[in-house]
DNA sequence: TGCAAAAATACAATCGTTTGCACACTTCGC
DNA sequence: GCGAAGTGTGCAAACGATTGTATTTTTGCA
């Protein structure tokens, strides 16, 4: 069974294949008739457009590369269902590419993503990522680029983030609103605008409490489980405290653990928020309340974003996803 | 800046493109001596080979499709990974496609890599799946095909399957050891052979203890949390039962909620053991006793067989991984 | 009916590699 | 010193689509 090309089509027709490949494009230059035509018989003989020949010859194809840090986050696996949503019934592939939170594994990926002559890039950086040269690559080619969550704002292109602030904001509130007044805060790395932002809210939240937020309060890089451990068993030592909003679930995950383990009562001696709403915050014990990021709504609308540069309407543009905190046990009243 | 060619090598070093091509590629037919020639120039010059042209004249890409049912199951992304760790730095890249457990879907994704002449295609079959002409339509355009877990035996292509069998033998035996005797299954479709793996294994278990199995003790294609929970529910109305073993984590932890809430105390009463090791298993309270898989594992396996088939040696072979259960409180003693 | 404008289609080059075949030049055994 | 292998390169035709520029056909209008 041999490949159906346009030329097979062209022959069967008595056309050429420049009128197939125009019909089969819908290009108005075609008669309707034509294009009835072509399209039926491609039908009949089960032809299959090469979508190689294709990209070689426009010199770009209708694959899209996503780079992410990795893709067994909940929060990132969502984004991906978000992203294919839309991009599958428009017609574009997608590749996925995991950095591992390396950035020598995000250039590379980036630069094989490049190298294979994708559409666009769809990416989120590693927290390691210090230096954004091979994004001014992807912009340099003219390779449309969308970001989103952990995004750098100096780099051409559309951005879409979720609305950090508004999360931490409401996430403390909640804590003081529940009788919590020691609120400190697990921070992710202060130099990514994700983690900046949330302390912001933070501190927002805080000081219109009439709260002063002290350097002690606020433990930089401590977004694993390994370290909100380590930092909670810190803060028992040191400082009096009744409670926590930490930028990411998995540092309220060791928190809770570090508290459970020195006997003290959560929620009533001391209060909880995690931020990503990760499946397990809702099977924990105690289940945890957590912020909710929509990853799915982000991955739509970054995939509508990318769709719209590759049409060429490029808007430079940062879109925000509304958030909602998700109530749960860990941040109960205060007793 | 212009892309660079090996018609451009060819002209700066005097040769003819074919003498360049064959230099990159290695070929003994041209000397040593200009093979090293070429590639300085070609490291010189910022060459970058065009992975279409080479893929449209060779007919076949070095891309490998994956086809999962989710990529946010902890075991498909731990797949996914183990894929990757394999193929990338064999110069393979990675297209993933999700079919959300949809039939459809899956002949869909498989139909667009065969449209975009992947070089070879890795896949979990949907639970849904009934139909396999999709997978013969593989193996009839001789693209090498790697099915890993939930597999169709009869589909020619190498299979890497986890041990199911012993899992779920290994996990019913330690819920006996436990003294639990009541011991019933919420299996998967037992037309999948993962599934049907796993009841023998349980079957088999149970027999060794001298106790009988009753089709009123299995419970088909309750995999899911909700399944878990309705299905406990069922159970503790009409018969006497003191543990599950279950397919997988999700229809154990919906079992758990329903024990939970009808005041059952686990373990003691009533024990659980899951299957993946999800997450969530070790967070939960009480934390779930389940089979590890080795996902990873899994997928290093399976992107190793799929590039012995893409180097021509096709063993059409199964390959087996082992399995471990991790024991933790849901299955503590029977009192 | 004739003729210019518009519509539909054809021609041919091109995208960047790969590869079968031909060709020249060594090397060697006899 | 003469064919026969053996080496290293060049030639040119693919691969299958796209697209700017002809060329033909159709249409509209006087």
């Amino acid at each position: 069974m041999k490949k159906i090309t346009i030329n097979d089509i062209a022959k069967e027709l008595g056309v050429t294949p420049s009128t197939v490949s125009r019909a089969l494009a819908g290009n108005t230059r075609v008669s309707e008739k034509t294009r009835k035509l072509v399209a039926d018989k491609a039908q009949e003989m089960g032809y299959e457009p090469n979508v190689m020949a294709a990209s070689l010859r426009k010199g770009k194809s209708d694959t899209i590369g996503l780079v992410v840090p990795r893709i067994n986050r909940h929060f990132f696996s969502n984004v991906i269902s978000g992203v294919e949503e839309v991009l599958n019934p428009a017609g574009y592939n997608l590749v996925i590419c995991q950095t591992g939170e390396d950035a020598e594994k995000e250039r590379k990926a980036v630069a094989t993503l490049l190298r294979n002559r994708v559409g666009g890039i769809i990416l989120s950086l590693s927290v390691q990522t210090g230096l954004f040269d091979h994004l001014d690559e992807v912009v340099s080619r003219k390779v449309p680029l969308v970001q989103f969550d952990r995004i750098n704002p100096d780099v051409e292109g559309d951005k879409i983030v979720n609305d950090n602030f508004s999360g931490a904001y409401m996430a403390v509130r909640h804590l003081l609103e529940e009788g919590y007044r020691h609120i400190v805060h697990f921070a992710g790395d202060l130099g990514l605008r994700a983690y900046a932002e949330r302390f912001d809210g933070y501190k927002k939240a805080m000081e219109e409490a009439g709260l002063e937020v002290l350097p002690s309060m606020v433990f930089e890089n401590t977004i694993t489980r390994d370290a909100g451990y380590e930092a909670m068993g810190k803060l028992l030592a040191d400082q009096k405290a009744d409670a926590v909003f930490c930028a990411g679930d998995y540092s309220a995950l060791g928190a809770i653990e570090c508290l459970k383990a020195k006997g003290v009562k959560i929620p009533g001696d001391f209060g909880v928020v995690g931020y990503a709403n990760e499946p397990f915050a809702e099977l924990m014990y105690p289940s945890l309340t957590t912020v909710e990021q929509n990853a799915f709504v982000m991955g739509n609308k970054a995939a509508s974003a990318m769709i719209r540069c590759l049409e060429g309407k490029a808007f430079n543009m940062e879109e925000v996803v509304p958030v909602s905190l998700i109530k749960r046990e860990s941040s109960g009243k205060r007793r």
